[in-house]
DNA sequence: TCTGGGGTCCTAGGACCC
DNA sequence: TCTGGGGTCCTAGGACCC
């Protein structure tokens, strides 16, 4: 039986968002984004997009561009408590809804019709859903194929309604440059163009074998994909099942690049911490830690090690992280100031036995920083920190 | 006015074990 | 005692996505 998908993707979602919190930004240039010295545009109303402004661009460029455009800063709460509801909304649509990020989602129609009508019919419902209840744009994309979903509902910004109709997924796709398809980017686009490959139904009538060759066991699916073939099915995200994280990660970059040691170890204890508080809500416990290093020119470096015993601990996930700091700096010395550090804890597992792997002097620590956790949520984490970020604080600003 | 921050997945080499 | 061949884990880097 043929497959109904719909791709709903929300258009500048972080704007539609703020503009739900505060109208007067309805009707005006708004940028959501990081701060203005090395920040970069999160996303960019469509007035803005007018400019040439767009997500990704760094902040600075984006305002030459764009003088008069409204600078909001990002608030992750907020974009994702209305996500939920959005997602609520779409629950109405479609037996199965699979939120693939945080503004955008995957639905099953294959089957509805007879309950909901025609597939062209239920898009313009929930488009109308939306942005009645929430006040949200979106575009939707029909195929018979997740790909083809995904890539109609991009044709169709904004606010557009794009149905491929049954059997024609591979007609539609096949005039598209293969940059459209989700998992081809610069470098794999690059790749493809020496081969010849510029469009997807280049790409969908390519020698296997020869594809192969060059991009290895993916070869087959991509290649099935530039058909608007893709059996994935998609599968509704169940209450209470979530998805547990696979990694944790702070980084920073800095206003200005810095080598001071004494500055950089704050940091490093900062991020550590963060990511331990974050293990702790997740109740996870990490075997892995790893610190990213960018220097001043942009290279950037990995070094990261895996512990005897897995963790949730800030005081052995920041140790850990400062010996890897100071081991990377020493072995790697380029005469230059550092502009961003990251602390990430991987290899998570969840605690099989609390009792067994916090006795005596851990289980204290633990209960330590569950104290810390509790003061920090009541009054904000950068009420709380350690005695050395503190005076650095304190220190007039270089 | 260079290049954020949160992730996922893949690859490749080396260590180590049987 | 001329060096097989899996399998697994670890580490580093990179492509890609939102």
């Amino acid at each position: 039986m043929p497959t109904t998908i719909a791709h709903v993707d929300m258009d500048a979602f972080f704007v539609a968002v703020e503009r739900l919190h505060d109208p007067s930004l309805v009707g005006k240039p708004v940028v959501v984004g990081g701060h203005a010295g090395k920040g970069v545009v999160a996303a960019a109303s469509y007035e803005a997009r007018r400019f040439g402004v767009h997500s990704a661009m760094p902040m600075a460029r984006a305002l030459k561009l764009c003088p008069q455009a409204v600078v909001v800063s990002r608030d992750h709460a907020k974009y994702s408590e209305t996500s939920e509801k959005a997602m609520r909304v779409l629950e109405k649509y479609a037996p199965a809804v699979e939120p693939v990020s945080i503004d955008e989602a995957y639905l099953d129609l294959t089957g509805t019709e007879r309950l909901l009508g025609p597939p062209l019919a239920v898009a313009h419902e929930i488009r109308q859903a939306l942005e009645t209840t929430l006040q949200l744009s979106a575009s939707i994309g029909i195929g018979q194929s997740r790909v083809s979903a995904k890539i109609a509902s991009g044709l169709a910004k904004p606010a557009g309604i794009l149905w491929v109709l049954p059997g024609q997924d591979s007609k539609f796709l096949a005039p598209l440059a293969v940059s459209h398809m989700p998992g081809i980017g610069p470098k794999a686009e690059a790749r493809l163009r020496s081969l010849g490959v510029r469009t997807l139904g280049d790409l969908a009538a390519f020698p296997l074998e020869s594809l192969r060759r060059r991009f290895g066991a993916i070869a087959q699916e991509l290649q099935e994909r530039a058909r608007g073939v893709d059996s994935t099915p998609v599968r509704a995200a169940t209450a209470g099942e979530e998805e547990s994280p696979k990694s944790i990660g702070r980084e920073t970059t800095f206003e200005e690049d810095t080598a001071d040691r004494d500055f950089l170890r704050a940091i490093v204890g900062h991020l550590g911490e963060d990511v331990g508080e974050r293990l702790r809500r997740e109740a996870l416990l990490a075997s892995t830690v790893t610190v990213k290093i960018r220097f001043a020119d942009f290279e950037t470096h990995t070094h990261g090690r895996t512990l005897p015993e897995p963790t949730d601990l800030n005081q052995e996930i920041v140790s850990a992280a400062l010996d890897l700091l100071e081991e990377f700096l020493e072995a790697h010395p380029r005469g230059m100031g550092l502009r961003l550090l990251g602390v990430t804890v991987s290899n998570l597992s969840p605690p099989t036995s609390q009792l067994a792997l916090f006795a005596g002097r851990r289980a204290r620590l633990r209960q330590l920083d569950k104290g810390v956790d509790r003061l920090r949520e009541r009054y904000g984490f950068d009420k709380l920190l350690r005695g050395r970020t503190l005076s650095l604080r304190k220190r007039p600003e270089a």
